[in-house]
DNA sequence: CGACGCCTTGATCAACTTCAAATTTTGTGG
DNA sequence: CCACAAAATTTGAAGTTGATCAAGGCGTCG
């Protein structure tokens, strides 16, 4: 997705040992990948003097809608859940975030969307006026953030499809692949094998799936006794074969 | 949406009837409007000198899935679906853009979706390169795409909820009410009246709310029986009260 | 242990789809 | 302008999928 045009724009990415990075950034797994990674080592040291490290509890709010915004920040470890919620209590989770993703809706003081750590969040925040007026004048930082949002932009397109036309099995089976492919997963002896933890409950997922709880959950039994996956416990989901998980995505029938 | 944060960024704009700005982009009514209303002069004869004009018609593709895409386009005048297709032939169109909006994944290219004119669809197109040079070079016109990027993710989530969560009927409903705001609509004597053309016809809407096509045709006469719209013929519509129409987008039951 | 949260399973129900056909609208050529 | 064919829309009846309602199981924590 990134292309080599970007690297044009980017400003040669400099020694992790070089001293003009700032002793936070140093050790950050985040320094090299998401925004921070197209940062030069003088726009680093001008972020890192107003950043705070946090950590959110799983299902504490990050951002809640009609609040104003006043900070952005970076997910280092863990996932973020977007939700929208309809008068009379149906919600939908309009999107995921996982680390090194950007979090907030930048350019915008209100977010239409709460923002709510579906596991244990570490982020790396930043004060909204510090992040936009680097936007201003560092056209790198702004380039960074439209990369950010094309790609959720993308990622909000690919599941308005599963959304709108996939069957439950499917949509319940295009989840588990997101997973699989977002969450670093732990690969097996046997190389095709990988397991990896759910970061989202049964409702949360049905929520994302715009499905009932009981659905989620029928369709994951289905989806073990056909062999596709295996449960190692409610959360631990163990793919024999990625392939064939992708191919439930989609199913000809 | 746009705030005044943004003004600060842009340069002051100069009167349609300074000499600098373009002949073509002089009587252009997009002029003021999305991407180019954000220009300077310099920058819009930079654009023009590769500027060229096209006209599709209904039905025919801007941009095909999997093509290399070579140009961008600003859309004078129409409406254009983005579609994605699955194997086994379910489609669901992923977004609807109108004038003055900005056509084309920037950054990326190969398009993930399909564009077809859902009308008679008329642009102004620039090669890529122009457009990515310009981007570039200046930090005004990767804001302007920026934002444009940002209000379509925006769009995508709210719809997000509308195919995850929403009703048939509401979902009808809330078609209505997007194209309701997005169509520029006659308004009857009685100011609260609204009428405007449907730009989409009913298997498109069912592709847009995931929906069948039986199932678009029979909410519609719903909403026409409860008097929350009324029907001149097929493809227009009128909206007695645009409350009650969005009322009818989330009802409590 | 007992209570609570979370997940699963079963039975029934409603919403939406599918299949089929009728009706209306649109386009074309004489 | 009419006739006719093709396309689009509506309507009806039956079928399916997923939702709802209800109950029970499992694991954790006080």
């Amino acid at each position: 997705m990134q292309s080599n045009k970007d690297a044009a724009r980017k400003t040669p990415r400099l020694d992790v040992h070089n001293s003009d990075v700032p002793l936070v950034c140093r050790a950050c797994e985040s320094r090299h990948k998401g925004v921070c990674g197209s940062l030069t080592p003088d726009q680093l040291v001008q972020l890192s003097k107003h950043t705070t490290k946090h950590v959110y509890r799983s299902q504490s709010e990050l951002i809640t809608v009609g609040d104003d915004v006043h900070t952005y920040s970076n997910i280092l470890s863990g996932v973020v859940k977007l939700t929208k919620l309809m008068a009379d209590g149906r919600q939908q989770i309009v999107g995921l975030q996982f680390a090194p993703d950007f979090l907030g809706r930048i350019f915008s003081s209100q977010s239409s969307y709460s923002a709510e750590a579906a596991t244990d969040v570490r982020v790396c925040s930043f004060p909204k006026s510090v992040i936009e007026d680097l936007a201003r004048s560092a056209p790198n930082m702004e380039h960074a953030l439209h990369e950010q949002t094309l790609k959720e932009l993308d990622e909000a397109r690919e599941w308005m499809l599963t959304l709108g036309r996939k069957t439950a099995t499917e949509k319940v089976a295009s989840f588990l692949y997101l997973i699989a492919s977002n969450i670093d997963p732990e690969l097996d002896d046997d190389e095709h094998t990988i397991r990896f933890e759910l970061p989202l409950k049964r409702l949360e997922i049905a929520d994302f799936l715009g499905l009932t709880i009981e659905t989620v959950s029928r369709q994951i039994t289905k989806l073990r006794k056909s062999g596709i996956i295996e449960l190692e416990n409610n959360r631990t989901v163990i793919v024999p074969s990625l392939a064939r998980l992708q191919g439930a995505c989609e199913n000809e029938q």
